[in-house]
DNA sequence: AAAACTTGATTAAAAATTTTAGTAAAGTTT
DNA sequence: AAACTTTACTAAAATTTTTAATCAAGTTTT
């Protein structure tokens, strides 16, 4: 039994009303601490209101429990360093596991991001039958097995996965979808751990909230373009959900008046003429009909994706190069859309089309500068993403321990 | 002197942390009624955080100086009627000054929306140069003595009005905005009163939120349709801003390609194919072209308004029903991009086109079902604001009054 | 290098608040 | 009319917050 569940524990089980508080502070305190990653005394004193002693008792007791520990010391300010306290490692660990359409990736992490065990991606292919769940947890106990993970050091999983994901019920309405089934209910029966399910892109928001180019900023668009396009939106400095959760739902805006019929139903959304899928399907076209591309170049033209057109432009091909700025140019038309709406002081530009640099962003900026207004743009700046290999990932732990604590809470409370 | 203003001296001149935190639990009991309107002890204790006794003596002192009242008993659930209170009529004064393009509203409200002096317009012309500003203290001026206004009863100034409005500087960028003019700033320093400036349809985001169709939602998009068109984004049940103020500018999304020239110096705005003074222009060329329609019969056709428009298809004219339903069609296409963007709960359509009824609701319907995807929209209801003749200056008067404490309590809190 | 000044940590007594408990008041339901 | 609920109010006990004082550990000035 995990040291944290030790501690929710006692929240529910406290008899007198104070020794309940008592333990919800020190809950607050370690969600504090998880948030903000390391605070002095004082911080912790403004951040969960508490005073000096009450909060030192409280700090005394879960260093003692081996839940935080005092780190390294802060900077001088003119006077002796103060001490910074931080989450123990290890003290809770998610199994992230993310599902793309044909593959998913999984690795074990704890609260301070270190990799428990190291991340590896398994053929998988995402269904819209709820019955192929059970395919799922098949890879991940292949995944235990393989890497030799004791599952009871696992205090949760984070799924992140494409599709629209109510996150009030736990369904995801584009997969796995029949009769509103509760992807989140049904692992955690079978699986035995709390599941948090989250949508791709606003993961990968949260990621770049936390750790990436919108960390300490309030209002930010963040674009996905990769074989489809996503868009986060991030308000007050959260990652905002929507209604039901289907907020960000950029690609399937109409885009163009009687387009192209797209898979969603609809015609002329944004990705059946600005998405990696659309440029995939133009090049293997204009290649049959003889364009000079270096693409011809490739063994398996049917194997052709977004990363060989972004190679070859990189290397100066100029039809490749044309065709990420056609790319950009419409990206930028639909993100003025939504610049002219929302007001952000940021945009953060990510996926696989953002290695292309400024093959992508020049085209996109030429687009902003000329459909949006003047004074809502010129604040607003343009950044590529910096995220290494695992950010997202990191952003899935986030969302999960919170995903944990949120919930736990909320039983314990209604509970009681 | 006002009662209030003891009361966040109060606060500024607390000799002791203790009496200090005392007079700020006042202003913040004072704040949860004034957002709440009727409150039980029991709701206040939750709400501002405090224990019951310590809750009676706050509200035993701010009685004793009449800052709040016990009113009407609430609903019994079984057992003794809790006694509800609420903020003493008068206790805070606002000056209502609504600007529009080419009329100036004022009329003056109390706190519990208590009308001290009635409306009244003047003709009045918005103006781009900072110095026309002085045109409006006049006119305020003009309504103290019309009104026998003793302006110590004022307490502070909601001004709202057209115009993209940094609400962190308190500059309009479009009107009276050489030099990054500070109007709240200025009018303050003239008239001796705090001044809040909001932009008008942000107010009337405002008061669907407290008194309109958007009541006690979360997640909601109203528009303000009329000579232009405005969107008001309402996120976690706050109007939201956008990073300097200018969220909402849907008006000003480019949505033609290489279309019509905008005022605004864009091509193809929404505004130039769908709002009141397209409909206007449209009307007035059709009908010199000898288009059968009964706004032939108006007596000044270069006086022709969007709600002669409304009238006549209100009876009948087939033209004018054609008119407004093609408004509504293209006003549901950028609708519903809004909807897949923000997912919201639900979309209250406002101003003048929304006394159309039908007529409009159902092209925007319309094209709503076919723009946007199924899962998205399908939650997403369509309600008609029902606010009546002064629904708008109420929602000003709550602006108003959080920004006056906000700011009051900002410097305060820094001068200390 | 020492002295003076800052800031942080820790402890203890005084003041205030929150719990807790008990009683009375004012309703509703049986 | 009796039994049960909910609210209001009061007072003692428990706990926390203030406040103040002291020590520790830095930085800056002399």
């Amino acid at each position: 039994m995990s040291l944290l569940e030790d501690l929710l524990r006692e929240v529910g089980s406290a008899k007198t009303t104070i020794k309940r508080k008592s333990a919800l502070n020190k809950v607050k305190l370690m969600m504090t601490l998880f948030d903000k990653e390391m605070l002095t005394l004082g911080e912790l004193v403004q951040d969960v209101g508490l005073s000096f002693p009450t909060m030192n008792n409280l700090i005394l007791d879960l260093h003692k429990r081996k839940l935080l520990i005092p780190k390294e010391k802060g900077e001088s300010i003119g006077g002796r360093k103060p001490v910074l306290y931080q989450l123990n490692d290890g003290v809770f660990n998610v199994l992230c596991v993310e599902v793309e359409r044909f593959s998913v990736r999984m690795e074990v992490m704890d609260n301070n991001n270190n990799v428990l065990f190291p991340r590896k991606s398994y053929p998988f292919e995402i269904s819209t039958d709820e019955k192929d769940i059970d395919d799922l947890i098949l890879v991940i106990q292949q995944y235990y097995i393989d890497m030799q993970v004791d599952e009871q050091e696992i205090s949760a999983i984070g799924l992140s996965m494409p599709g629209l994901i109510n996150y009030k019920q736990g369904t995801n309405q584009t997969f796995y979808s029949n009769n509103a089934f509760n992807i989140s209910a049904y692992l955690k029966q079978k699986l035995d751990k709390h599941v948090a399910v989250i949508n791709d892109v606003k993961g990968a928001a949260l990621s770049e909230l936390a750790y990436g180019a919108a960390q300490n900023k309030e209002n930010v668009l963040v674009i996905l373009m990769d074989w489809g396009i996503g868009l986060g939106v991030i308000i007050d400095g959260k990652v905002y959900m929507g209604n039901e959760g289907f907020a960000g739902e950029m690609g399937h805006m109409v885009f163009v008046d009687e387009g192209e019929l797209c898979y969603c139903g609809k015609r002329g959304c944004l990705e059946t003429i600005a998405s990696g899928i659309f440029l995939v399907n133009q090049a293997r076209h204009d290649i049959e009909n003889g364009v000079p591309t270096l693409l011809k170049n490739l063994p398996n033209l049917a194997d052709l994706q977004p990363q060989h057109i972004i190679e070859v432009a990189n290397q100066g091909d100029q039809y490749a190069i044309d065709l990420i700025a056609n790319l950009g140019n419409n990206l930028g038309k639909a993100i003025s859309l939504l610049i002219q709406i929302l007001n952000p002081e940021s945009v953060v530009l990510s996926g696989k089309f953002a290695k292309a640099g400024s093959l992508i962003t020049i085209p996109i900026q030429q687009s902003l500068n000329k459909y949006t207004m003047n004074a809502i743009r010129q604040k607003c700046e343009i950044h590529v993403s910096t995220l290494g290999e695992n950010g997202y990932a990191q952003g899935l732990v986030r969302y999960t321990v919170v995903d944990y604590f949120k919930s736990n809470l909320d039983a314990l409370i209604t509970n009681n």
